[in-house]
DNA sequence: TGGGATAACATGGGATTTTATGGTAGTCAA
DNA sequence: TTGACTACCATAAAATCCCATGTTATCCCA
């Protein structure tokens, strides 16, 4: 599982360090990561290949000329495999970088199955933003599920 | 899978590097490629062997005398298996290269089990396209799924 | 509990390999 | 013999690999 938040440098090469503890979740799941474009925000979305697999066979049973299905194959445009260097760090490609608008940090957000990285300005944006609501609204209402 | 979006050149002899990325993939199935017209789009589709068949199965099963099955089998007549020369590149058939518009440039552009070939000014209107649908309606419900 | 030793991590830089792409020579068929 | 097609060579640019180093975290023993 991917938690906690970490802010990391991004180099002239746009490689950046995953974090350690992100590393070795995808090590012992043995799976590759995948970077792609959020659908929801201006971020990058990290996840396993086995999930985004899911999606792309989600196509096949869709209506191939309904929205959804086109949607999910932008989206699988817009995501590459992540090859890791020696000492656990990326290469973020150019599309990425620059729809998340990237330059020299990073910030990571372990979101449960997946993880963000947002860039430093993007992330406070959207930081601020769930504190207001928090403040305005109160927390949400959530209902735990017993495990199984 | 395919996966990812990449811009490369194609030049006199309609000669154009398949990204690197595309090319292993079809080395670790061991499949040959097929190109051929999109049955939805302006563009140039490429896939395996194993998948083309698939799809031919799949007009089988139509009635074979219907409009739709004439049709899908007009496109499919439009289909070459590809050879690669030592440098990863192929040689784009004129047929397809008038069909997707195709004249300096091609964008590649992964979608799992597939990939299409777009003239830059297609892949524009189809990505322009995308952000409006997604804007207007949210991202594909199956995207919410939990594992298994 | 403190503080030094050790390991893990993040990051910079340079060497090496891969990739994309232009070009040329050879082959076959009309 | 010409034109189209194929196979292969050459090169620049880009991606990748791996070593070096400083910094932070962890461990262990006094």
């Amino acid at each position: 599982m991917f938690l906690s938040t970490s802010h990391n440098k991004i180099d002239l090469k746009c490689r950046v360090s995953i974090p350690a503890s992100f590393r070795m979740n995808l090590e012992k799941l043995k799976e590759p990561l995948i970077l792609f474009k959020s659908l929801q925000f201006p971020c990058i979305e990290g996840t396993t290949l086995t999930r985004m697999q899911r999606y792309i066979n989600a196509i096949d049973e869709l209506d191939a000329l309904s929205d959804d299905a086109f949607l999910l194959r932008m989206m699988m445009a817009d995501s590459f495999e992540i090859k890791f260097d020696i000492n656990g760090r990326v290469v973020i490609p150019d599309i990425l970088m620059s729809f998340a608008s990237l330059t020299s940090k990073a910030v990571f957000m372990g979101i449960g199955e997946s993880f963000y990285i947002w860039s430093p300005s993007e992330y406070e944006n959207q930081y601020n933003k769930s504190q207001k609501i928090l403040n305005e609204k109160g927390p949400p209402k959530l209902i735990l599920k017993k495990n199984e």
